[in-house]
DNA sequence: CGACTCAATGTAAGCGCTTACATGAAATTT
DNA sequence: AAATTTCATGTAAGCGCTTACATTGAGTCG
């Protein structure tokens, strides 16, 4: 174990043993760490000295009581699995600690209980701000955060309407405006496999975006066949299983993230059916996996992160006391890939080969 | 904004306004909220009657400093964004949840010195048990660990030789295990795409690994291309342009992970030279995207999500005092797929359909 | 050379909580 | 009914740090 001194895990040192060694009081010590500039420059150094020597961290826990200032915001994300919050979040806390803050992450599992109890976890270690995905939850929380005076985000969404700041994008236009591309293409038979939407504003919004250009373009808005599925490949694969088997197959598989699209299409391949020949496919999120899978997917771009580094300079200036920012609307954008065309006309005829690759374009 | 009462962002409420509200002393209140059957029902009804009403929040940092427990552990990982440590990282949590324990996620951005940073930082903010990705940190860190009596274990690794206690596998072997395969199968030009291994430990293990295999096979160990890149897809994609402009290309291209090996892949079909007919590529750790894309990544599976239960588990036992389990090796194992085949004897024949593209050679 | 300034340092009062110990009432025993 | 045990609750001493205020001693000025 020991590999050299023999020095067992005695309890952390204290100021008062760094302020013992270097014959000064627990004081000065305290000020050549927090403002150096208030002490002779040859007691700070005998001050670090002992610092060195003792190997000696501050406890946080002790400071934060005596100088009530954390420099700590907290972020709670559904889950870290999924690699578009990964993404947002790293850019958070890259911003974050330009402003020496540091993030704490936790993760509810898409579980609004316990994503409470997170929020209170979050606060009671001293988060002065918080970043928060999605406006859907108990109006109890919002009023313990107010209470608290704890400033918070909400990212991933944009509605002005929503008392709470909020940056993100609008995902229920953006949802539309690809629905409504995809009627304009001639598909009538529209099949969605979304994420739960019960613990999920982004995931009932963008269907409610399918909804609204389906109405909008005359077409009964309760003809299409939903799906709900856990978040990942293979439950998206398995909700194209289901879709296909109807006997009236739909013409386009809308998904609600890039991931059930890449389980879609991956099964699709699997039963020999063609995309988009036989059935379009549109995902959500533009990963990075969208580009690489075949054929490469036509989805929805949302700037991560650029979302992540807007929160932190947001949430910065909240916590400051700057006031309210406005909400911000960040754009998203199609991204016109190679799994969306129009339906064919034709019954699909079984395939021959792996197919000639449609022509691109 | 506010909803309902009137009622200010003024300081938190204490546990002593509780108390007070509820007529019993702090203790009492305190008794209520840890240790509950120490209580009558009617006084902890009282009690908690009057936390519900202030919204009461325990102060973490007070408590911490009276009690010496933080049920804390820290985790630093080179970065969020790469599929792997998320995926460990949520496991890991979620068994550490059981157990009542919060976790504090840092991101080190693959640099030793801000590791060093999130490790003081974690430290002070009451880490009582640390994990961490790879051996490979400067001495002065373990023993500052050990000096503050922190448990720690290393992950992604599984080096008995080393001091600490680790629990992942054995980057070296593994790769040498796929390096013979693709040597037996006949291939000889050979080249590599890695990570930087300077700050990375696996990356430089699973390097080795390939050096090894050649050795033991009888190859020049020196014979091989190697490029070192960033992580990140395009950084794959363009590394495997540079190999394809060697005058003598490879027959096989052996990624240190996933996402190189994907870009790879991709700028492949772009360019296109046809896998594996052309040219094998071999990726490394089996996440998702590799059995999406096409065609199929052979890889080397690593059991990421069981490494971070273990490692939960592992943690906790060190920090309860059980003593130092041994490290422990989890298996990996090699995912046939469809990138790596045989070396083709004959020149390419062009193939009809996707492309005569290739003129090379 | 004494009155005054000012910078460096020390003193000590908390910050909000937990917990060992003290207290007193109710339950149990003799 | 007195003695004893038991259990709920209160009292108060810190935990390690910051910081307002007090102190000291050196420099400045007339």
């Amino acid at each position: 174990m020991g590999s050299g001194t023999t020095r067992s895990a005695t309890s952390a040192p204290t100021l008062e043993d760094v302020a013992e060694r270097a014959r000064v009081s627990t004081a000065t010590v305290s000020r050549c760490l927090n403002s150096p500039g208030q002490v002779t420059a040859a007691t700070r150094e005998r001050v670090m000295q002992a610092v060195r020597e003792l190997g000696y961290a501050p406890n946080f826990g002790a400071r934060v009581l005596a100088a009530k200032r954390t420099d700590t915001f907290g972020a709670i994300i559904p889950t870290m699995e999924n690699a578009i919050f990964a993404r947002a979040l790293q850019a958070f806390q890259e911003e974050l600690g330009k402003h020496g803050i540091t993030l704490l992450v936790a993760s509810s599992s898409y579980r609004l209980d316990i994503e409470e109890d997170q929020i209170r976890a979050l606060t009671a270690r001293g988060a002065e701000g918080l970043l928060l995905i999605g406006h859907h939850r108990s109006p109890d929380i919002y009023s313990f955060l107010q209470q608290h005076g704890i400033p918070t985000l909400i990212a991933w969404v944009y509605d002005p309407q929503e008392p709470q700041v909020s940056v993100g994008f609008d995902n229920r236009r953006a949802m539309e405006m690809l629905a409504s591309e995809v009627i304009a293409l001639g598909h009538r038979r529209i099949a969605v496999i979304s994420a739960e939407q019960s613990a999920n504003d982004r995931a009932s919004a963008r269907v409610e975006g399918i909804r609204l250009a389906m109405r909008k373009a005359g077409l009964d808005p309760d003809s299409y066949d939903l799906i709900e599925t856990p978040y990942g490949i293979d439950f998206g694969a398995e909700a194209f299983v289901r879709l296909m088997d109807r006997e009236q197959r739909p013409t386009v598989v809308m998904c609600g993230n890039d991931v059930l699209a890449a389980g879609a299409i991956r099964q699709a391949r699997a039963m020999g059916i063609r995309v988009p020949e036989d059935v379009s496919v549109t995902g959500f999120d533009d990963i990075e996996l969208a580009s690489v899978i075949v054929p490469a997917l036509t989805t929805v771009h949302v700037p991560h992160r650029e979302m992540g580094r807007e929160a932190a300079r947001m949430l910065v200036s909240m916590v400051r006391g700057e006031g309210q920012p406005a909400s911000r609307e960040l754009a998203t954008e199609l991204r016109w890939r190679d799994t969306l065309a129009a339906p064919s006309q034709t019954q699909p005829k079984p395939d021959t080969a792996v197919s000639k690759q449609h022509g691109f374009k």
